[in-house]
DNA sequence: TCTGAAACATGACATAA
DNA sequence: TTATGTCATGTTTCAGA
């Protein structure tokens, strides 16, 4: 798929605010309503854009604790595998789960919990339970630096 | 701030659908539009929203790479440490920047890239070269198993 | 690009818990 | 009193010309 100048600008404008009208999008664009509502449906439609989510803040939800998990598997096998990805995809703590290289582990997890007590219940009864589950390192994050949901689009200006 | 039904009702499906209109959002949650967008407000307003976005699709935009870099620093001094976050916030590629501990590294990054060239160029350019970076190490994301941006909104905390 | 119908957002106000 | 429902008004969406 072919992106121009517009499309760049929309997605852009889109990462940063998903919830601008189609009217005020156009305007900042330099496009008349009509050929923006149409670019911006072409773009879901053709899949760039995956869809449109509110962000939540952690801490006003209670959630102050956020621990990657290093998680390696005692057998490679298919098996192991799918079980664990299907276990972990059921668990709404689990924000990120990826299969990863270059390290002892196999996979991390990002989680957030509300406290200690909370992520040693997530880790002894979901994680460490898990078929296969063989070594497990938890890192704690002390502090969000960068924290994105935008992917860098091109030139778009 | 206290949550009572409606507002973490709200709060789940704007997670999953940012888009929505109030009024069909109020008719998921069984309330009349006005008291339903009032409390949608309340949320922004109050911090849990900070903001709404547009996912987008990272192959469809070329960006085939994804990596977790570990990094360590020389000193554990402030100086280091602010202008080391000064430089990553200003990387586009750079998508998530954690200070970490329970690791031999101090900060892990999450980048996007389009090939391991550019991947290679990302780390020799931009990011070895900040002043105090001593050690860095690569973990390639095979598969993003789990990826959500929605936080858990339950009923009892 | 323009236009008009339908859907939507949003505030005022009355009302019920 | 606090939160909700109803209604009226202006705005936005969106398809057809």
């Amino acid at each position: 798929m072919e992106l121009d100048k517009y499309d760049r600008q929309i997605l852009n404008i889109l990462q940063t605010d998903g919830r601008i009208s189609n009217q005020e999008l156009a305007d900042r664009i330099g496009l008349s309503p009509s050929p923006c509502l149409r670019r911006v449906r072409a773009l879901e439609e053709g899949g760039l854009v995956v869809g449109y989510r509110a962000l939540l803040d952690a801490k006003a939800l209670g959630l102050t604790l956020m621990a990657l998990i290093h998680i390696s598997m005692d057998q490679h096998t298919p098996e192991r595998f799918s079980t664990f990805e299907a276990a972990v995809a059921g668990i709404p703590e689990v924000l990120e789960c990826l299969l990863i290289t270059g390290q002892a582990a196999d996979y991390q997890l990002k989680v957030v919990v509300k406290d200690l007590d909370a992520y040693q219940e997530l880790l002894l009864k979901r994680i460490t339970g898990i078929a296969g589950v063989s070594g497990v390192h938890t890192s704690f994050v002390l502090r969000r630096v960068v924290d994105k949901t935008a992917f860098p689009v091109g030139e778009g200006r």
